[in-house]
DNA sequence: GACCTCTTTTTAGGCAAGCTGATCAGTCAG
DNA sequence: CTGACTGATCAGCTTGCCTAAAAAGAGGTC
């Protein structure tokens, strides 16, 4: 179908402006490495953080812009010694090329699927990891045997960016940008504490014995308002003479587990991460009503546009059935 | 906001397993440079011919998409002997990786706007660029100054991934594959000579006047069945007794135009190729009712998605302007 | 079945792109 | 002014990438 090789070439004037149309093709892309500088320099307004997310020196960053900037013809950074900006220039391709890279990123996980096959990667919060997750995982391997589920404990956000799990467990409220999310089950907290806290001269059996016993406090709350501390639990519950700000802190929901299930005191713990010791008797819920349902939940969170396996799939469909079946038994 | 940075690591799984999500981030991208031999490789099903398109030679292809091969940990291709086929992730990465490649041409393009400044570029059949584009440029740079334009004057397709053209101009029916078109302006066929043949004792007055004249053919319409030849230009006006297929032959309708005017006969020309000719009166039409209206026409014609500069856009608004009037003076 | 042709692959070797490390130069705060 | 930070530059080295040539397969042909 050469519709238009109906005229030829032979006129007065192709000749001077033939250089136009057969300048080299190789000139037609951007150099590729230098958008990869050029990205992460846009991206954090400067080259020696552009180095150090890619492991070169700032040298390197600066002459792979200069590059790109011989390319394009025209400066991309404004230069004000102390920090850069970005020109028009940068600034109006900066979305194509970052758009560009989600992609091949993308494409380079579905050719690394094969590869891959069998292997779900998951990475969560090392203390929903030990004490939800972990203990299920002989639940899902019996189910699909031909999978075995890695498990990436991180603290932080992910960043899909650099990490390469197929997806995080993240708590919070599930509002993450540029992320897709899927509510895998929300959470409770609730008093817990060793058995052995229940019996004897101070056993426990209505929130005013609390004050014969340690109160274990979790610090790792404090970006969830609805998560009510010892103090509010204990007003909302009209217990004046208990004071609720004394006793030991954790940082990590795992920490307060463990110190309760030791007998240090009682704990005003998340559901999830104590259900394995409760179901196991290591703790126990002194108080019927106790539970407290925070806007905090638990989220399968993955990058938009991101295509999961069928290995995945499969792994969070298993997930959100665990996930249903721990809040109906209250586990 | 480090929403589940409320866990902390010290959990028996985060051992064994930091490796994962701490794996280089420098592996997490596709080697980008294999990525384009790969695309090249998918696009023509063949090594060879990759190697062509890129100006390399096919031992230079080979070892790029081994490298990319080691990446995805799988085969992208299946080598037949004869010829290569894709695998399942080559064939499901293959539409990201070239969308993000159209991506990275468009932000360089964008990149090198403020170079471009000024400049407009434009690829044109070469007929319609001596005959009806080049000697109207005049009157678009006294309407504005500050702006040159470039023609480019290139046989075949304009090759929108290799040529750096900004938009093309093009003779057809407007329906291309992945590009977007606009219509520039109808195209009509109609007889036309030099003024001395109408002259003389075989003066043209009337179609069967023809017989004493050569016929001239202009063979670069054979895909477009609309357009009529002789044979049934003169069926249609009831002509019998001249032979619709004798005279010389040209496969570029310019060279049709330069033989009428030199005086060798009748030409049965496009009517924007003519227009100059016959303003200047070089040639003349010598029926009133011999123009016939053809299915083909011009066409601009650029890839979609690509940002247009205000440079181009008035260029192009100059350009549908022109056409208007040439159409509406008949000219 | 031997041969021919058209592939991709595999080597060794060379060139150039890209990085480093040190130095220079500009900006800003104290 | 000085110290601390930034990016720019340069020589030198490393490494990625390409070429050239030969090799290995797969069809097709006689």
């Amino acid at each position: 179908m050469a519709l238009d090789a109906a005229d030829a070439s032979m006129n007065p004037y192709s000749d001077p402006l033939e250089k136009l149309s057969m300048s080299d093709p190789s000139d037609r892309l951007p150099p590729l490495n230098a958008l990869r500088a050029f990205e992460a320099a846009a991206r954090r307004l400067s080259f020696t953080q552009a180095a150090e997310e890619l492991n070169v020196t700032p040298g390197a960053i600066s002459q792979q812009i200069r590059q790109l900037e011989e390319y394009a013809g025209t400066p991309l950074f404004k230069r004000t010694g102390r920090s850069v900006l970005l020109t028009d220039a940068a600034q109006a391709s900066l979305p194509l090329v970052r758009d560009a890279f989600e992609r091949i990123s993308e494409a380079g996980r579905i050719m690394q699927a094969p590869a891959r096959k069998g292997r779900v990667m998951v990475s969560s919060a090392p203390s929903f990891a030990a004490k939800w997750l972990a203990p299920r995982l002989d639940g899902f391997h019996r189910e699909h045997e031909e999978t075995e589920a890695w498990i990436s404990a991180d603290m932080g956000l992910t960043d899909f960016t650099t990490a390469d799990a197929d997806f995080a467990i993240r708590y919070g409220r599930g509002n993450y940008d540029g992320l897709k999310s899927e509510k895998l089950m929300d959470e409770t907290v609730l008093p817990v504490c060793s058995p052995a806290l229940l019996e004897g001269t101070d056993a426990i059996r209505k929130p005013s014995d609390l004050r014969h016993h340690t109160l274990i406090h979790d610090e790792s709350n404090e970006n969830d308002p609805s998560c009510p501390d010892w103090a509010s639990w204990l007003r909302a519950r009209n217990v004046k003479d208990v004071d609720g700000s004394r006793g030991p802190r954790f940082n990590q929901a795992i920490l307060v587990i463990e110190a309760a299930a030791a007998g240090r005191g009682v704990a005003l713990a998340k559901r999830a991460i104590a259900a394995a010791d409760l179901a196991s008797g290591r703790l126990v819920a002194p108080f019927a009503d106790g539970s407290h349902l925070i806007d905090f939940g638990y989220w399968i969170v993955y990058p938009k546009g991101r295509h999961l396996t069928p290995d995945v799939r499969n792994f969070i469909k298993w997930l959100k059935t665990e996930a249903t079946n721990s809040e109906v038994v209250g586990v």
